[in-house]
DNA sequence: TAACACAAATAATGTAGTTTAAGAAATTCA
DNA sequence: TGAATTTCTTAAACTACATTATTTGTGTTA
């Protein structure tokens, strides 16, 4: 089991004891992911929030025209969820899958609110880490209404260079929310 | 000063000790808008946010071009800041308008901070506000990217309707990132 | 080595939404 | 109140992007 990753996380915003560091990792469950495997289903309940310690998820909603919209991809270091299905405990509006062999902690629901409980400098933690998530979501809306694909794309490549060269076209064209078609277009124009 | 309103918010959430809420108040100040004030103005410093106890406010963005899109709305009991500007102290991208005659109370970054280390409770009703405005955009995003401007308008009006009644076609239209023009046919048509 | 599945490029055609312009209706304000 | 300003509607021309189809490339498995 490998937390090290997860804990230096944590310590970016808040600090541990070492017995508070313990507890939390008792928390957490280690999954090993082929690539292709599914961690959660459209439609299925979502009781835990994972934390990336090696390779790449990606959430997305599939609508009923078959069309995929990317919500977010996860890295190394990140945390992902379906956090509306997490949080109210209704159905699952996205899918989330692991693109390459990945290894991730997953911290299910009743912990999450176990832990709040016993180590309530989690809170703090948890306050970041949402306030920067919805300033993410914030801006990516803002560019998404405010500017056309083309921007939308070389913002993209910008911003997260690393995740950009794990995908393929198609993958970054439903996070854009265009069709491969459309980006190729783009690309060879630019 | 009325913070029935807000204390109320909060009591939401979390429980406050008498002493506790009458620390938190002192922390605020209240303000009178005027319909048409500017509460922050883009390119500023964002040094606060701001709970309405009436009224209601707009954040927006202006391009260069001289498009304006509305980043959000907010009526009585919401919260509404530019949240990045405010997080990192950057130049704020966004305006924040009353449209009506309103009443806020805004606590200042500085007493934000304060704040939450003199009542380390309120971490926690933070970090549940910026869940929730992190599922908000979330969700907002993905009808964005994966819808057509009709279902938009049709989803806002049906989630906001006492939002709605108070806005402009202009304003509205500014939401869904479509132009006055078109939303007029939408309305037409349907 | 072929056969397969999938990713990407290209091109023709179609459509959702924009732009521009003009007139009518509603609000603002002196 | 009346004049000025802004909002809303309608319509024609235009553009960004979607759809459909075909082709080429590429890594995978038989």
């Amino acid at each position: 089991m490998s937390f090290g990753a997860l804990l230096q996380n944590v310590s970016k915003h808040i600090e541990l004891t070492a017995i508070e560091q313990e507890l939390f990792t008792t928390f957490l469950t280690e999954k090993k992911l082929e690539k292709g495997a599914i961690v959660l289903e459209q439609g299925g309940i979502c009781n835990a929030i994972h934390f990336v310690n090696e390779g790449i998820l990606r959430a997305y909603f599939l609508s009923e025209e078959g069309k995929e919209t990317t919500v977010m991809f996860a890295i190394s270091d990140w945390w992902i969820t379906d956090m509306h299905a997490f949080t109210t405990h209704k159905k699952s509006l996205l899918t989330i899958q692991a693109l390459e062999k990945s290894s991730i902690l997953s911290l299910s629901k009743a912990n999450f609110d176990k832990l709040l409980i016993e180590i309530p400098k989690l809170e703090r933690f948890f306050r970041i880490l949402m306030q920067n998530a919805y300033i993410r979501e914030q801006l990516r809306g803002l560019d998404n209404l405010s500017l056309p694909a083309k921007q939308k794309y070389a913002i993209f490549m910008e911003k997260y260079p690393s995740i950009a060269k794990l995908l393929t076209q198609k993958q970054i064209a439903s996070y854009l929310g265009i069709t491969p078609e459309f980006l190729s277009i783009i690309r060879a124009d630019s």
